[in-house]
DNA sequence: CTCCTTGATTAGAGCGCTCTAAGCTTGTAG
DNA sequence: CTACAAGCTTAGAGCGCTCTAATCAAGGAG
C-alpha cells in the first residue's frame, strides 16, 4: 500500500528526482545509460507516476469529465464507449457521472466534475439551465452530445433528426405507405427534430402527417398505438417511432389486435440500438452514428484545449437507414 | 478559464488560506462571521476547491476507479450506476475505464485507473490474469464483481449462478418439464456456476441434464437451438439459457420451427436485463439484484479504505426467478 | 592551454491544497 | 492586575510532481 515516489525511484537508480521526471515523460536529452537505469528502478518498485500530482503541477488535465443522463441507455452507453476509445488512445481518461435527468443532481454532477479542473467536459443530453452550462464553460471546453445551444462558448455534437426522420418517411412512402403516423417523444431530447423532419417529409409528398404524442419507451409505444386505432379509421399501414424502444412497444400492440408486422403495418425505429438488431425483433430503424458522434465530441474538446479553435461548432450527423424486416410494401388491404 | 484558488479567496474574503480551508472542508470551531464571509466570496468567484490539489495535500483519495469490460453489456451499465449512486452519496467519483474482454487493454486500463491512486478500484467481470490484480491489490483496496478469487486481499460480490440456475430448474420441473436444456455461456463470467447449478439441481430431480454449448449472444442462442433439435428427439420441453440475448435468440429459433412459446418450449433467461421486461418479449428469467451488489461492492471497498476490515469478504447474492409469459406447464404432447 | 559550445544533469521554486503547531483574543477566576 | 483556559486564526512545511535556470562535463576551435 506504501506507493513509491518519484523520490524513490531516483535514489535507487542514482540520480536526481528531474530526471527521472524527464524519463517518464520520455523527454529527449537523456542519455541511454541513466534512461536504462531509471527504467529499471522504476519497474522494481513497481512505479508509475502520479496523475495527480503531475496535473498539479503541469498545469494541464488529463482528465475528461463527461455526464451522462441514463447509462441504461445503450445509445448513451456506446457514446461513453467512444469516449472511452478516444479517449485511451490520446492519453485521457474519464471521469464520469450520472445526473439522472434531474437538473439539480445533474449541476451537482457537473460541479463535481469541474471540482476535478478538466481539460474538458462532455455532457449527454443534459437537462440542466443553459446558464449552469455557460457557467461550465467559463471553466473549461464543453461539448454537448444530443442537446443544442447558441452559447458561442460550446460546441455541440447531434444526429440530424429531421433527416433521420424524412429517411423513414422516404422508405416508407417508396414502399407504397400513404397513411404514416409518428408516435413522437414528447419532449425527450432529439424528439422535437424528428417530428419537425416527419412532417416536413409528410407534407413534401403532399400527405397528411399523423402524429401521436407519445414517449421513449416500450409501454407508451403500446399505449400510443391503442390510442391510434381507436381514433383513425382507416387506420395507417405505416409507423414511425420515437426511438427502438417505443417500436417494440407499438409492434407489440399491434400484434395484439391483430395486426402482423410488416404484412399489415410497417414499423420503424430510431437509434439502432443493440434491441433493433436481435434477429427476433429485427426492426427497421435510423442508425445514429454514435462512434463517430463521441470521437466528434473528443475531437472538438481537444480543438479548443488547444487552443486550434474558438468559434463554436455544430455536427449535425447524417444518419442511415437500418432496413431490416419490419417494414415491408403496402398491402394496400386496410386502404379505403 | 482563470480559475480561481484559494488565496484568491481568501484574499476577498480578508483572511487566511487556512481559514478557508477550514470552512470548505466544514470544519467546525469557525466563527459564523468569517464563515459567511468566506462562502460569499467563494460565492462571488465561483470557486470551488481542486479535488486533485486536496487529494495530494492530505493524502487521502475520493476517487474510485472503474473497469468494466462492455459498458453496452446492460448489467454492467446497471452496476456502473449503482456504483455511481453509492459514490455521490459518498462523496467519492468514479473513473471509469473499459478494458474491452482484452487481458492487455485491461491491464493497460487498470494501470492507467491505478495512476490516479484512487481510494480503491471495481474491476467487472475482468479477464486480466490473478497476478495484475494481486499486483494491484497491493497498491489499494480492490474489489472483483462477477468474478470468483482466491486472494486474501481482495473482496469479491458475485450473484450465486449454482441457485439461480436451481430456481429456474426448480421452476420448470414445477411446471410439469423433464427434459430440460441448458444453453450454456461458454467461458463467460459466471457460466461455470450456472451450468453446475443446472447439472446439480437436474439429477437431484432425478433427471437427466441435457447441456448444449453456446454463448451470451442471441445468435448463439439461435445456433444452439438448431442443433438441440436435430440432436434430441424427442426434444426438451423446457429451456434454460445462459442470459437474456441467448434466450432471445433461442425463442426466434423455435419459433422460426414453428414451435410456440411457451406453450411448446418453455425458456428461461438469465440476468433480467431490460430486455427481458419488453412486454413484447416477457421473458420468464433470473434476475440479479444489481443496485445491491453494487452498494456491497462500494461497502467492501469503504471498509478497506478506513482499515476496518483486512480479511477479504466474498458476497454470493442470493438471485430471484422473474416469472414472465415464456414459461408455462408442460403440455406433455412433445413428451414421448 | 584557454574559451566556447553543446548536451546532460540537477537544484529549487511552485502548483493548490491540508494540517500541525504556534499565536492571538477574549472571558473569567484568583 | 495577572494567569490561564478555551476558542479562533494563521504561518509554514510539505504532498508528488514539473519546469526554468543554473551547473557541469566533454570536446572542438583558436
Amino acid at each position: 500500500m506504501g506507493k513509491p515516489t518519484m523520490e524513490d525511484v531516483a535514489a535507487r537508480a542514482g540520480v536526481s528526482r528531474a530526471l527521472v521526471s524527464l524519463v517518464m515523460r520520455n523527454a529527449p536529452n537523456v542519455s541511454a545509460r541513466r534512461r536504462a537505469a531509471v527504467v529499471k528502478a522504476a519497474e522494481e518498485l513497481g512505479y508509475s507516476p502520479h496523475v495527480m500530482a503531475r496535473s498539479l503541477a503541469s498545469r494541464t488535465s488529463t482528465v475528461l469529465g463527461v455526464m451522462v443522463n441514463d447509462l441504461r441507455n445503450a445509445f448513451f452507453a456506446d457514446v461513453v464507449e467512444g469516449l472511452d476509445a478516444a479517449a485511451q488512445s490520446a492519453g485521457f481518461d474519464l471521469i464520469l457521472n450520472t445526473g439522472g435527468r434531474m437538473p439539480s443532481r445533474e449541476g451537482a454532477a457537473l460541479r463535481s466534475l469541474l471540482s476535478f479542473r478538466p481539460a474538458g467536459v462532455v455532457l449527454l443530453s443534459p437537462v440542466v439551465p443553459a446558464a449552469a452550462i455557460e457557467a461550465a464553460a467559463r471553466q473549461c471546453p464543453v461539448v454537448l452530445v444530443s442537446r443544442t445551444s447558441r452559447l458561442s462558448t460550446v460546441d455541440t455534437v447531434n444526429d440530424d433528426g429531421e433527416a433521420g426522420a424524412a429517411l423513414a418517411v422516404e422508405h416508407l412512402v417508396q414502399l407504397g405507405h400513404r397513411r404514416i403516423a409518428h408516435l413522437d417523444g414528447g419532449g425527450a431530447a432529439g424528439a422535437a427534430a424528428r417530428r419537425r423532419g416527419f412532417r416536413q417529409a409528410m407534407r413534401s409528398h403532399g400527405l397528411e402527417p399523423i402524429v401521436v404524442r407519445s414517449e421513449h419507451t416500450d409501454t407508451a409505444g403500446e399505449k400510443a398505438v391503442q390510442e391510434l386505432l381507436s381514433l383513425y379509421s382507416p387506420r395507417p399501414t405505416a409507423l414511425l417511432a420515437g426511438n427502438d424502444f417505443n417500436a417494440v412497444g407499438a409492434i407489440s400492440a399491434l400484434e395484439e389486435h391483430g395486426l402482423r408486422v410488416p404484412d399489415d403495418v410497417s414499423v420503424v425505429g430510431y437509434d439502432n440500438t443493440s434491441l433493433a438488431s436481435l434477429r427476433h425483433i429485427s426492426l427497421t430503424t435510423v442508425d445514429q452514428p454514435r462512434a463517430e458522434m463521441a470521437r466528434l465530441a473528443f475531437d472538438a474538446l481537444l480543438e479548443r484545449v488547444r487552443g486550434e479553435r474558438t468559434e463554436p461548432v455544430r455536427h449535425l450527423l447524417h444518419p442511415s437507414l437500418v432496413v431490416r424486416e419490419t417494414t415491408g410494401p403496402n398491402s394496400g388491404e386496410a386502404q379505403r
